[in-house]
DNA sequence: CTGAAAGCGCTTACAG
DNA sequence: CTGAAAGCGCTTACAG
């Protein structure tokens, strides 16, 4: 077997020098034939491609890069790739990337707020712009970026405004706070009996928003909210299971669940199936995010979605209007529709 | 508001001579001190790390790679980064990245073996490294790479050896076949009644391992494998369900279906509680990734889990001994082990 | 319509 | 222990 490191001789890149020499041309006229940055002669258009050709060659990008002090590299920064969120984006802004030749990198902030070092570590690479997902970066990395002329995005959020301030980027968001607020009431109007909120207890914007929603949407129904209405969990099966499971415990007999996410609703279904209580008759449950999970539960769980990998492809989209220059505006703020999607447990559901 | 874009000249980005002429020290010094090329001065070290931080200079890392001819970037590549299974391992990888300062680029193949064009793409922008997850480059490709010399790894397959010839790069895969034949055994064991495969249709190198697992552990429990007995299907929920109507439709009433995927097996168990079908007491299921949604069926799915986090993981180590050559032998292949998760769909299993 | 030369911001022999 | 200079492989004024 050929071991691998046997040759130390560096690989022989073939450049535009070898092109142009090829050619009978000069590097400069290999340059403008490949980037059409001037006219050239159809003949020796012809020739310098042959030579391309023949030879081989591609231009090294990161020359390129350093001359013309432009990428073509979008970097994505997410609290954390393994969600399943955030690729879905991903792709989705992939789609509007691809044909303009734009790569993608990925950077996970590790389920925090970006930090300096991390923000770095991304200019030092000259990306054209960035994307966040799922997270806003705070006023010292936005400075950071804005001072390096760096065109960034935010997508992926719960409310259109900034979380601080005047907030030079674009947005993408979804209203998750109208969006909660539109099944809860619909729900509320419905039953008689207690409508509880499971949340996930992490406190991000998303959460938050949500909590507000359930709360907008009891009081659209003419509705009190009692302390006991609320319950935060972690943002799982099991907190779900065991945000029910203290329901139960404590007497209170809910007839609504309106869930954070689809985890926490999911837990909820469980629990109360092995209670007996019947869902949708007695028990009217709705998620949040519409994971493929919702399908395969008996009954199904309906949820609302946020549509990712559309807010990845809008996102793609401002970023590349910046870019390009096309618009040089005020911050755009741009929403996604948010869509109820309606499953078995929540039963036939009136307006 | 302030609008983008309304300053044109380029960011004062500052550089080596800036901070040369700040410390009054030469350009090759500072470099000297950054990267501990050869031994500095302490006094003069402090003077010039003393520069960089009052004028933030930060390397350009551009610069750097086309002088030293490397980057630090890791390029990932992917068949579909939205298939959750990709995620994982490559947040996997990352965690044993980042702490030697690689950046990890990801470029999604959109479902198909890399192309030249794709190939290409990655080579310009030079990667210290590729990984391949779950998908194996072609004979044309790995050429490409190798003349570059441009490591790189293939992981998240399904067998150990190569799938053409020699293979010049390190492997790691979890023994598919393995692992189905095993729980087959096992369960064909335990059942007097038919045990079919519900695999998937897309024959891919997984798919296949997956089948011959069924069959191999069909004749160590020395059973025959009918022609009724194996039905492909889509890789879907609905591929699961359409595969168990049919068996029934076709009077076949399974002791045990070994699916080809988490999906297909969930589909199947819904089919059968929708018959009255007791699971596990009629009938016993296992699935294949241990996806979440396996958690939340009634009963829960046993399923097959890969360990993607870790196949992950043992691709960069690899990767980083062939880059820091610490290791430039044979081509290695690393297997991870398998993992069967018993949950409730397979009642309890002797053995 | 085309070329010679400078320069992007670093690293790295070469020299002292 | 330190510096002047070449060069990585391109693009882009400048010139004709």
């Amino acid at each position: 077997l050929p071991e691998t490191g046997t040759s130390p001789r560096p690989a022989a890149r073939v450049t535009a020098v070898d092109v142009a020499r090829f050619a009978g041309v000069s590097q400069t006229t290999v340059s403008h034939v490949l980037t059409g940055g001037r006219p050239v002669a159809e003949s020796t258009r012809v020739r310098v491609l042959d030579a391309i050709s023949t030879l081989g060659y591609r231009p090294n990008q990161l020359a390129r890069a350093l001359r013309s002090q432009t990428t073509k590299d979008i970097a994505f920064v997410v609290p954390n790739v393994a969600n399943v969120a955030y690729p879905i984006s991903i792709r989705g802004a992939a789609a509007v990337l691809r044909p303009t030749g734009h790569a993608i990198t990925v950077y996970d902030s590790d389920d925090h707020v970006p930090t300096q070092a991390l923000i770095h570590q991304i200019a030092d690479r000259m990306p054209t712009g960035v994307v966040f997902l799922g997270l806003r970066p705070s006023a010292r990395e936005r400075e950071t970026l804005d001072a390096l002329r760096v065109p960034y995005v935010i997508g992926g959020v719960a409310v259109g405004a900034g979380s601080e301030g005047a907030d030079r980027a674009d947005v993408v968001f979804t209203d998750q706070e109208a969006a909660v607020r539109a099944v809860t009431g619909r729900l509320a109007a419905a039953v008689d009996g207690p409508v509880v909120f499971l949340g996930g207890d992490a406190h991000d914007e998303g959460a938050d928003a949500r909590e507000r929603g359930y709360r907008a949407g009891m009081a659209d129904a003419g509705r009190e909210v009692a302390v006991a209405d609320v319950a935060l969990v972690p943002y799982s099966l099991d907190g779900g299971r065991d945000g029910m499971q203290r329901l139960l415990a404590d007497g209170i007999r809910p007839a609504v669940v309106v869930a954070g996410s689809d985890m926490i609703g999911i837990g909820a279904l469980l629990v109360a199936r092995e209670n007996g209580i019947d869902v949708p008759g007695e028990l009217r449950i709705v998620g949040f995010d519409n994971i493929e999970s919702t399908t395969v539960t008996v009954p199904t769980l309906s949820s609302i979605e946020t549509h990712l990998a559309d807010q990845g492809a809008q996102c793609a989209e401002l970023l590349l209007e910046r870019i390009a220059e096309t618009y040089t505006g005020a911050p755009r703020v741009r929403e996604v529709a948010t869509t109820l999607v309606q499953r078995a447990s929540t039963g036939v559901l009136a307006g």
